[in-house]
DNA sequence: AGGACGTTTCGTCACGCGGCGAACGGTGCG
DNA sequence: CGCACCGTTCGCCGCGTGACGAAACGTCCT
């Protein structure tokens, strides 16, 4: 389901756990410009005795973000490489939006909603992804349009003709859905199909709210035409 | 020292630490794609059970590399945003160039050597750095060049003034020392300046090797012109 | 209202791992 | 050749933390 993973759990856990202790984080950092340092050295940057830094060394030696350079009693201990130093530089980026915060939605909210004056939500980001499966809706340069077949089954299930094939005149925009982060249908298509849906009681306004609610109804007529949520 | 830390150890240790579990560390590629699945799902995805899948998510939420989004009685973790999943993206990459091999080295050639035909290793990166702390020696975007202190410095050594004097009009080349990975004279500068200390006897050479061995005379000189090894 | 379900919190246990002191091995210097 | 020094290996101890079961909390469904 996931794209391409590049690596597995324990790869990954293994390159963090090399950065996971204060003293590794600290020998790293010292070499961060490119120097080259005896263990002695970095023992004192890290705070730790002799014995404690020769084993942290070992481990990022063998997990390949450091590289040694015996020379005499000495052992010089430097980054692996510039990509090492580049990657390590990274670190600080993620960190930069710290506030996260739990963001409490209301589950109808989530369910189906207005945006500006067309469907989202859960809804609306199925009844997108079911039709362009379906070849009901097409994406073109323009944005989205609606095609016959989709037309022809809106009218089969109880649409006023006249007004649907009306439907097919209007472009829709593709929109980005707040809380599912999925492409849904907007523009004068994406609320002329929402007006519709109101019109034919498949969907109830709740007051002081942006919520929509289906009806059984609706939700029997959307399923037919391919839109479920689970 | 360092140019500029991005961050300090604890900061960087505990960014590791929430990689540095493989249950974290599966969650967070489970994630990749983009999607947000409930707690449940995540826990299946990393193999452990509901409420271990809790206090993970909880510090991953914490650490600020998730968001969630609370739906009744579901609550969808995602990555926090897509920089974290580039970020993530990225954690493959230092590992490619996995074999990381122990290099020995002579500590005669790491202390002093040709490189090509001027003087490298811990000295030549030590008189580099002193002579530019000292305004002996500039760079420009022309490469090095040497300052008129500096050949009264040389002179008063006891160099020959009309060949020392000739060193002002030579071009220095900034070369990057393979031991050290530091900044030394090359260059037709750095070449003459070489040859000068063989002439002096501060430096012999040693047969068969590119090392280059300071005499007991050659050391004081040098300390006298602020050039010092450790 | 009551039962089912998803999720979190709490309490407990056990393993892993970092810390150090001491001993060992190798290199340089007088 | 012996001493001094740097670094590693070994053995032991203590803390941190991940694992789970049980229970609590909140939401949905009938």
């Amino acid at each position: 389901m996931t794209a391409a993973a590049p690596f597995n759990r324990y790869q990954l856990a293994e390159l963090g756990a090399l950065l996971a202790e204060p003293a590794r984080a600290a020998m790293l950092l010292a070499l961060m410009d490119g120097s080259a340092r005896p263990a002695g050295e970095l023992a004192r940057a890290a705070d730790v005795g002799a014995a404690t830094a020769s084993a942290h060394l070992k481990r990022l030696l063998e997990g390949g973000l450091l590289g040694v350079h015996v020379q005499g009693r000495h052992r010089y201990y430097r980054l692996a490489d510039d990509e090492v130093a580049a990657w390590l530089e990274s670190m600080a980026l993620p960190r930069s939006p710290r506030p996260q915060r739990v963001v409490v939605t209301d589950p109808a909210l989530c369910r189906a909603r207005t945006c500006y004056r067309h469907l989202a939500g859960q809804l609306g980001v199925a009844m997108c992804k079911a039709w362009l499966e379906r070849g009901w809706l097409q994406s073109n340069s323009d944005g989205l349009c609606l095609l016959p077949a989709a037309v022809d089954a809106l009218i089969h299930t109880g649409w006023q003709p006249h007004a649907t094939e009306h439907l097919l005149h209007l472009r829709g925009r593709s929109c980005l859905d707040w809380t599912e982060r999925r492409l849904h249908v907007g523009g004068p298509l994406g609320v002329a199909l929402t007006d519709a849906m109101l019109d034919a009681d498949w969907l109830r306004r709740v007051s002081d709210s942006r919520a929509l609610l289906p009806s059984a109804d609706g939700l029997r007529h959307l399923a037919e035409l391919g839109v479920r949520m689970e």
